[in-house]
DNA sequence: CAGATCCTGTACCGATCGGTACAGTAACGC
DNA sequence: GCGTTACTGTACCGATCGGTACAGGATCTG
C-alpha cells in the first residue's frame, strides 16, 4: 500500500536487501541530506553498482519515500494502538508520547530524514505523505478534544494544544538517541507531565 | 561580526542591495531547499547575472550563512532584551516565548531555512552557528532553573523543561505565519500557559 | 574631460548530477 | 544441459552543478 516498488516477479531476497538499502542510505540522507547526496555516494555506503542500486530502489525519490514511509507506517500502527487500548485521554496522550519517542528512537536517521527532507517529495508522494501526516496529527488533536469533552482537560483551543503536543515531541529527533542521556519512555514521562501538569509549582 | 563579508570599499547601496538579495534567496530556499536550489534560480529570483550575484554573497554557502545569522542575531537581541526587562521567571519566559514566536512570524523564510538548512554549514560558520544556537538555548534553561531555585517552578529536570519549550516554540515555524489564523502573542500566551500551568483541569 | 572604481552580463570551466542501456554472469527450474 | 530469469558492473548520456575570468558599461571623483 504504501509500497510503489511491487514484490511481484522478485527473488527470495529481494525485499530483504531492499530494506538493508534503504535502512543504510537513511544513515546516508541523515548525514548529508537528500539534495545534497549523490547517487554515487549511495553506491558506496551500499557498495553497490549504479545498476544494482536502481534495480532496488527504481529512483532517488522513490528510496526518499520509502524511508518516510517506514517511518509513518510505525507511527499511524502506534496511534492504532492507542486508540484500540482505550483508556482516559491523558493515559492516552502518555501512551501516544511513548509510542512516538520509542520510534524516534530505533530509527533516528529515517525520523531525521523525514522531518528535513520531506519538502522533496513531489506529486503523489507528496500528497500521500501530507495525508498520512495529517492523519497523525488529527488523531493527537481527537484526543485532547475528547479530554476536552470528558471535562478531563481545561478549555483550550485543541488545535493549539496538539501542536504544542507535537512539538515538544517531533522536536525530540535533534537530541534523543538511542544510548543517550535519557531514555525513549522517561522522557515521554515527563513530557506528558509537563503537557498535562504543567511547570509552575 | 557576524558578517563574514566586509562592508569596506564597497559603494553606498552595496549593503542595502545585499540585505534584499538575502531576503529575496531566503524564500527561494526554503521553497526548494538549499541544495536543491541552484546559482541560476537565485540569479533569476534576484533579476541578476552570476556576476552580480557573486558580487554581492561571495558564495552560495555564504549567503546561507547570512540568513542564518540575521535570524539568530534577531534571536539574541531578544535574549538580551528579556534578561534585561527582568521579572519572575514565568514572566521572563512568557517573555521570550513572545519575543521568538515574533520573529518566527517575522521571518518565517529565514526561519525555515535556519531550522532547515543549518546542517549544511561547515567550517567557522557550522561551529560559530552552533554556539549561538547553544547560548539561545542555554539562556531558556537559565531561567528556568532561576523558576526552580526561586520555588516559582516545581522541581524538573531543567534540561528536559528547556527541551519541551524550545520543542514547542521551534516547531510553530511550520504553521506559524503571518496574517494566519493566530498571532504571534496570541500563541505565545498559549504556550506559556500549557508550559507553565498545564492543560488538565 | 580624464581616470579610477563599482558594478554587471557573457562565456566558460571541470566536475558532478540523476538516470539509462546493455552486456555479461550467476542461479534456478526443468 | 538448456533456457530463463534475476542480478550487477561499466560505459555513457545530456543537463546542471558552483564558481571564475573578464571585458565593457555605468557612475563617481577630481
Amino acid at each position: 500500500m504504501a509500497e510503489t516498488a511491487t514484490t511481484a516477479g522478485r527473488g527470495a531476497n529481494w525485499e530483504a536487501r531492499r530494506l538493508a538499502i534503504i535502512d543504510t542510505s537513511a544513515g546516508v540522507f541523515a548525514q548529508g541530506g537528500y539534495h545534497g547526496t549523490g547517487i554515487a555516494e549511495l553506491c558506496e555506503a551500499n557498495e553497490l553498482g549504479k545498476g544494482a542500486l536502481y534495480h532496488y530502489i527504481g529512483s532517488k525519490e522513490e528510496l526518499l519515500a520509502a524511508i518516510t514511509d517506514l517511518v509513518m507506517d510505525e507511527v499511524l500502527a502506534g496511534v492504532d494502538r492507542v486508540i484500540a487500548a482505550g483508556g482516559s485521554a491523558a493515559e492516552r496522550l502518555r501512551a501516544l508520547g511513548a509510542e512516538y519517542l520509542d520510534i524516534v528512537v530505533r530509527y533516528p536517521d529515517h525520523v531525521w530524514v523525514l522531518l528535513h527532507e520531506f519538502p522533496a517529495l513531489t506529486g503523489d508522494r507528496a500528497t500521500d505523505f501530507h495525508k498520512r501526516r495529517h492523519a497523525f496529527e488529527s488523531a493527537v488533536e481527537q484526543l485532547i478534544r475528547e479530554g476536552i469533552a470528558a471535562r478531563e482537560l481545561r478549555k483550550t483551543d485543541p488545535r493549539l494544544a496538539a501542536l504544542s503536543w507535537l512539538g515538544m515531541h517531533n522536536h525530540a529527533y535533534l537530541w534523543l538517541k538511542p544510548g543517550g542521556r535519557w531514555s525513549a519512555k522517561h522522557v515521554a514521562a515527563e513530557f506528558a507531565r509537563i503537557f498535562l501538569d504543567g511547570t509552575s509549582r
